[in-house]
DNA sequence: CAGTATCCTGAACGATACTG
DNA sequence: CAGTATCGTTCAGGATACTG
């Protein structure tokens, strides 16, 4: 949508979607909201960006469709408005916590990073992985890419 | 370590891949990596960038440990170099078929992409998901993030 | 074939000031 | 508090020409 060429984005789901989260501080701001933080000012803060920056990126978040600006009001006080993850933010955890792991193993120099991921209900650790239709982990080293393109009976050209 | 500041990349590893995988044609460039193709003149041509823009990423992708550059020599010919995926790289899958199916999901009209991903051994569809340390499956929403920090006794502040 | 070398443009970003 | 407005800089990327 900002910078990648338009063959690109007609060809690839990878760059459309780093188009979106790809900025630089796009990211900071769904790891921030993420971790609890809604309003404008806890995010200004806490990303030490320009606010003119964290505007732009607010509303194409919004716009996108992975925030929603909610107005709210407490008694007595003036209206309020808060950043809150939609359903498609939350799809976008897997990938998230595997960019967070793969550079805590791989750009880190001990191997870990500042936080983990765990399951609410079971307090287990949570990584992002590779499963098939049936939820068996499968390994990344036994992938294969499949046009599925224009259907095609059988057995095509 | 191109574009990201010195504060983000220090606490956020999530900033720290991005600023590595998260330019332009690196994304599509490791795309093009597990789709087969290993030569200079091939990528140039599949992704029409400059020459000068995929020698810098090749080169960034290589120092980073994602390819390793390989010279080869078919009998008669003069020297050729392959870039090869490295075991980093492949770790790296995950994100990238998250990042695909995401987009697929929801930045496509048709709620689909051109390839799917299947396992080699089983020809099951995979996908990109959230698993605990014994395999199962996670739902996004039954997250919780953990600092881990300097290590403290239990009852600590 | 596999790159380097240059020049140029656009836009993302930082800093700062201002507003309802 | 929650932004908008403006200005200047930097740098990724495009186009093109050249080289071993």
């Amino acid at each position: 949508m900002m910078n990648a060429t338009a063959s690109a984005l007609r060809q690839c789901s990878i760059a459309a979607t780093l188009s979106l989260i790809g900025e630089k501080w796009t990211i900071l701001i769904l790891r921030d909201v993420f971790h609890g933080v809604t309003r404008f000012d806890d995010f200004l803060r806490r990303l030490e960006c320009s606010p003119a920056v964290l505007s732009a990126r607010l509303k194409t978040l919004t716009e996108a469709g992975l925030l929603r600006k909610v107005g709210y009001r407490e008694p007595g006080e003036r209206e309020r408005f808060e950043y809150r993850p939609t359903r498609a933010a939350v799809e976008l955890l897997p990938v998230l916590i595997g960019l967070m792991q793969w550079g805590d193993s791989h750009m880190t120099s001990c191997g870990e990073g500042p936080v983990q991921i765990r399951s609410q209900a079971s307090g287990k650790l949570v990584r992002a992985a590779l499963v098939d239709e049936d939820g068996e982990l499968v390994s990344p080293r036994d992938m294969q890419i499949v046009p599925v393109g224009p259907r095609r009976t059988e057995g095509e050209p």
